[in-house]
DNA sequence: TTATTATATGCAAAAAGATAGATATGCAAT
DNA sequence: ATTGCATATCTATCTTTTTGCATATAATAA
């Protein structure tokens, strides 16, 4: 290990050391989801998340995907993944809360729609 | 996982994302080392030095110890040294090169003196 | 075409962090 | 006590990051 090595570690760390961003690869690791998903989900102005998100994109971390209108991020990193699971804990499947799915009402995205729509029959 | 939770975790990630301490860190997870040592070894002045190992303290992840006219510090994080383990590899025993003690003339803590005789030798 | 929705970008203000220097404390040997 | 060494603290300054807001782009729908 040399000084350039520890750079390039601290500098992903930082990346992950902030909560929000965190929360949000917390989302992605369990799967890919839009902009507007993670707007509802954290609460936050769109251009907010758009910019953490460019953060964690231009550091390598995920990687965007046009559907549609919709912009779908997902994790892209192995050693990132790696870090998560030992920060955050392994993904628990059984965890329906996980992705707080269910509590989304305020998404409209096409895969969050039919949900929506189950809530609120 | 709530936003406290997060919080609380990129706070004590912030602490390891910084080059310098990701070292300092390194160099402590083998054994307690005093400040002259690391200071040697980061070849940083010695006030620079004792922020960093101030932050490392404040944030519980590293704890002090007298010893004579030297203070020695040790990892006392488990979590912590859980995470350095994987973002920084497990520790190679075989690796004589990884706290770079051979390397150290500039120290003459009781630690290091022997070796520093050794190396002149 | 025009309107609408989803996302991205740019910029300025505010907050936080890094760096450096000077000084203080505390132990230990003389 | 006094000198010397190791470490800590304080302060000031400089730079970077974060945040909030306005606007731009791009795709779709009407």
């Amino acid at each position: 290990m040399n000084t350039a090595d520890y750079e390039l570690l601290s500098a992903k760390l930082k990346v992950l050391a902030h909560p929000e961003r965190l929360r949000i690869l917390d989302v992605l690791r369990r799967e890919p989801e839009c902009v507007c998903h993670l707007e509802a989900l954290l609460g936050k102005p769109q251009p907010y998340i758009s910019q953490q998100l460019r953060l964690l994109r231009e550091a390598g971390v995920i990687t965007d995907e046009k559907q549609g209108q919709n912009v779908f991020y997902h994790l892209s990193d192995a050693e990132v993944s790696a870090w998560l699971d030992v920060v955050l804990g392994p993904i628990d499947q059984s965890d329906f809360g996980a992705n707080q799915r269910e509590f989304i009402v305020a998404c409209t995205c096409p895969k969050c729609a039919p949900t929506t729509v189950l809530l609120a029959a």
